[in-house]
DNA sequence: GCCAACGTTGGC
DNA sequence: GCCAACGTTGGC
């Protein structure tokens, strides 16, 4: 069964535009354990993501990927030398996970943020909820669909 | 740059 | 186990 996803990245950080020229990447530094059980337990490949550009004016979704490798120790969190280095991960017994995600296609016409809060059939979604920071979160099917739609999105690529 | 919301840390 | 202090996220 397929799942769908929303993964925020600061525009100026990690762009859509990046994955697409590095062809895939793996999802490092996540240090927050709602985000990492996502990754560790229920991210599983074939998932679809709308990849969200933070930080940013206006903020919104510009593409969709999605996870080709399922979640794995992230190495940066037993790297010394890494800012997300984390003293109580080894690979043996990593506290910190990661999935692989690969572009898929980018959206015709952005999605704002403002643009998801104006429409009815999005009144749900996590990512207009009120204090909302959680970097991975789920979507619904008829969201994720919802969205691709204002998006202009070829409807028989996420098939 | 501000600040609300939230998560984490650490003293007790 | 409580909770104050602190750090981070991320829109505005």
């Amino acid at each position: 069964m397929v799942k769908y996803w929303l993964m925020k990245s600061e525009l100026d950080v990690y762009p859509y535009a990046q994955l697409v020229a590095d062809g895939k990447t793996h999802w490092d530094g996540v240090r927050n354990y709602q985000a990492r059980n996502m990754m560790r337990d229920e991210m599983k490949v074939g998932d679809f993501i709308l990849y969200y550009h933070s930080n940013c004016k206006p903020p919104h979704i510009a593409g969709i990927a999605k996870v080709c490798n399922e979640g794995y120790g992230d190495f940066t969190s037993w790297d010394s030398s890494s800012k997300y280095f984390d003293e109580k991960s080894t690979p043996e017994n990593p506290r910190w996970f990661m999935v692989d995600i690969e572009p898929v296609c980018e959206l015709e016409n952005i999605v704002s943020l403002d643009a998801v809060r104006q429409e009815e059939a999005l009144a749900d979604m996590l990512l207009i909820r009120r204090g909302q920071r959680l970097s991975i979160q789920p979507v619904q099917e008829n969201e994720f669909r919802h969205i691709c739609n204002m998006g202009g999105v070829d409807p028989s690529i996420v098939e």
